[in-house]
Formats: C-alpha cells, sequence, structure tokens
DNA sequence: TGCAGATACATAACCCCATTATGTATCGTG
DNA sequence: CACGATACATAATGGGGTTATGTATCTGCA
C-alpha cells in the first residue's frame, strides 16, 4: 500500500472519536494550548483560508465549543476563545483517541512497539519542519 | 503536538500533490492495482458509503479518470475501470508524492531517516490489522 | 485634519465529499 | 410468475473548503 494511503486510513480511524472534524478538532487543540486568538491566526494556523476560518468558527461556535469576543484594542479584530465545553471536549478527545492508538499499538509485538515510539518524535519534527515559516503562537502561554 | 494532528498535517502536506481528494485518488490507486471492480465493491473498500461512491465515480468519470462499462453477465453491475489518462495521473501522482516525501525526509538527519523507515513498514501493518475483515481484492491480479 | 490605502473579518456563490432515505431495474428462487 | 434480495442511481441535507467581494476600522501621510 502506498504510504500516504496508509497515514489517511489511520487518521480516519483515530479522528471520528472525538465526533469532530480534522480542521475543527485541531483549532480546539490550539485554542486549547495557546489560548484565544485572532481569526486570521488561527486560519494561518489550519492552513485555511481566512473565510473558510469564519465559518468553521461560526459552526463550532453554534456547538458551544468556542466563543468570539471582541475586546481587543483593534474593534476590527475577533478573538475565538474555547468555551468550557470546547475544553472539555478537547480533554475527552484526546483521551479517547490515546486508547484507540494504543489498542492498536497492542496488537503489535514489543519489538515493532518500539520502532513506532521511537518514529513519533521524528515525525512530528517532520511535520514542524515543513512548516517551519509558522507557528506564531503569539498569544498566551500554553498554560 | 498530538500524534493525530501530527499525521493529519503530514497527509494534509502530501495529499494536494495529485490535485485529488483522497477518496478519489485512493480509488484510482485500488482500480489500477486491482483491475476493474463493481461499484459496491469499491465503495466497500474504500469504506463509504454506495451512494457516495457513486457521486464519486461520477465526478472522476466527468474528468475522464475512470469509465462505466455494463460488460457483466448481471446486467445490474457496473463495472468501474481506470481510463487511460486515470492511469497516467495516478503514476504522476505517485512519483511527485514520492519525491515531495523524500523532500521532507532529506531534511531529517540519517538517523531519524533511518527511525523512519524501519516504521513505515509497521504503520502499514497497523492500519491492515485494524482493517483485518476487508481489502477483498476480488478481481485480477495485481498486474 | 482628513482622506487613501491596508487590514480584519463577514458574506455570497460555488464545488467537493459524505451521509441517509428512497427509487428503479434486474436477478434468483419457491 | 411473483416476491424478496441485490446493484446502482437519485434526492435532500450538511460539513468543509475555495475565490471574489463587501464593510468596518485602522494608519500613515500630505
Amino acid at each position: 500500500m502506498e504510504l500516504l494511503v496508509v497515514l489517511e486510513q489511520l487518521v480516519q480511524l483515530v479522528r471520528p472519536v472525538g465526533g469532530l472534524s480534522s480542521a475543527a478538532s485541531s483549532t480546539l487543540s490550539r485554542l486549547g494550548r495557546a489560548g484565544p486568538q485572532r481569526m486570521t491566526e488561527l486560519a494561518q494556523a489550519q492552513r485555511i483560508s481566512q473565510p473558510g476560518m469564519t465559518q468553521l468558527v461560526t459552526r463550532m461556535e453554534r456547538e458551544g465549543l468556542v466563543r468570539r469576543t471582541t475586546s481587543t484594542s483593534d474593534r476590527r479584530g475577533v478573538l475565538v476563545e474555547a468555551t468550557e465545553a470546547g475544553l472539555d471536549l478537547w480533554a475527552r478527545m484526546r483521551a479517547e483517541r490515546a486508547d484507540v492508538l494504543q489498542e492498536l499499538l497492542d496488537r503489535l509485538d514489543p519489538q515493532d512497539q518500539t520502532t513506532i515510539s521511537a518514529a513519533l518524535p521524528v515525525l512530528t519534527q517532520l511535520v514542524e519542519s515543513a512548516y517551519d515559516d509558522d507557528q506564531p503562537t503569539t498569544s498566551a502561554t500554553p498554560r
């Protein structure tokens, strides 16, 4: 099987757990880690267009996961903030996903498990190096 | 970063190369590897609904990537087949994706590259074990 | 000071991709 | 031969993304 296909299917296996889309969970995650952020900032981080982020935030707001606030000095700006419910869902998602992944890993023999464990941080690094020009994390410290 | 987010972003980095969606490229790949297949068969393999596959094939047909044929003894059935153009695109996609991945890998130091290389077959195995009940590959031999 | 352009976000119109519910042939069988 | 099962298509709906465009607001400069 092609590598890309493998990865896509792996993602498909784990992602549906939280019930959120890729962009939604990723955005929620970012809000959880880095605190309230501007629309444009979020759009760039998720690599979607600004109107796309406006729509995403609108949907997430409708589901009570995030909140728009206008408390900035710049009155054009919008600060997007995770709600209590959003943070809760984020925490549950992470836990459930970790469980699903763990179940998958448990099927492997110990040696293969070691191989995977070693590869994960490298994969992370790989992605971050591809995004070398971003991840501004302009706002609050990661709690 | 969360593992799942890492993987999703990795996929996002590599996928757009061919210009095809996830489902489309995966279906094209299957048709290329295993030859003409029935709609239902394809839907099950891609884990989407039968109407979803109908629509996908319709779009792919419109773009000249696949062809519907009714040459089966069962006149209800439809055989979906990759066109010449579809196979060409498939080949180009694979090549381009391999290039993109290679570029990413080249940024890593040799030791990390080894780690990744070792992990890939295990990842494949992981996904396949999760799908243990499927992959019928009922039709022709893989070329 | 005031206005021109840049900036931040929203809206509109469009496509892709998936879903469930339902329709329509065709097949197979009692 | 008619009834249920099967294979696919269609319709309606919704999430998710895009570009093009609108509307405030901000900023810098004559």
